[in-house]
DNA sequence: GTGGTCTAGACCACA
DNA sequence: GTGGTCTAGACCACA
């Protein structure tokens, strides 16, 4: 399901995170499906399963999955697609905006700021 | 309504300054709206009610709140709290923008939402 | 400013009032403001025109916008919207309410201070 | 400096995050004072070192401690005290009545739903 | 010295 | 079967 990257300098178990992270936002592992077992996953990939444990108490905490005690790890629904978290950022953008609107500032502060930023 | 640090070795009326000040720019205390009467707060916090005058002196002198004669102290509308608070809004966007690039976003992404809509 | 999801089973105007719907809730849309027109949706959506159409009968059905002939489609201001935001604010203060019991505080706590403002 | 209770039934991690989190909510330990050390707490409670690394990690996590790689665990100052951190609940509740305010609900709307609630 | 990661493996609770 | 906690101990980077 992931491969890791030996000569990637980042903790495994960052790794893991992140790939996981990508499946689930690129819907490849979709809501309430279930995540491979930390055992399972552990001899897979020829780690340690308090390894993967870590990976995955991580991707629990960020809000990626949600653990059945006793059943095993699932895909969480609180985290939307990749488009749909950009969506998101740009709607929450505009709250900003509209409550700057009140305050009496234009398009252009807020456009403003963001261009003397680096990229 | 504000707290006393007593480990804190500051002089008291610095410190009712600065929480006032905190609660002005937070938008809690608004516009116009009553400060607690100088010998009200004084048995609440159970300081000298000449402690509070001076700290009140001082918040008006930096244009945070003004008084009426008679009648108490009330906020200002300085463009002094205008400003920070212009200045926050500005920096929850940044905050934004910075959560957008993680996944992918860029500048353009968010300039692009804003100038299509009406002014 | 929406996105489908085309791994979605509904009908596509069934994601679009949904989609339009959260918007108007969260505010993204403000009351008053104007729906983007049916072609100019559609083009950028890249559906046909009659799916759009479909779902802003929908939307004006169950009271979120309102039409005007030759204009164009506005969001409404339906006691439904207002009922439900003012669900959130108390959820919202609920969620607060929670989160000072775990610091070992009391409903009286936060009904005292709401108390001793003014109305 | 912290006690563990063996007849409680959580983690042993849990208690020692939960006692750290008084003594820094009370204000016993300071800011930027120097937490033990992984390994000398280990000793001092006769546990083993990644239990208090979890500890200290889910600290770190919630804001409590900063780490300086090499050099040790600190205290942030992130943190309020406890009774500010209780002005700041009440604070946000103010902001959130006043929000409720302007869209026509009173104080008995948000307090209504304090006291429909179990203590 | 400090914290961070990882292995190998035990034991527990939940179902 | 599942995940959660914990021990004992190695090895690494940072200072």
């Amino acid at each position: 399901m992931i491969i890791l990257d030996y000569k990637d300098t980042r903790p495994i178990y960052e790794q893991v995170v992140e790939k996981f992270k990508l499946l689930i936002l690129k819907g490849v592992i979709q809501k309430d499906e279930q995540m491979p077992s930390v055992r399972s996953l552990a001899v897979e990939l020829s780690i340690n399963p308090n390894t993967i444990q870590k990976a995955y108490a991580e991707l629990e905490r960020q809000g990626y999955i949600y653990t059945v005690k006793g059943r095993g790890n699932f895909i969480s629904d609180s985290k939307n697609l990749l488009d749909e978290r950009k969506e998101e950022l740009k709607n929450r953008m505009v709250l900003l905006y509209k409550e700057g609107k009140e305050l009496g500032m234009t398009k252009a502060d807020f456009i403003g700021r963001l261009q003397e930023m680096e990229e």
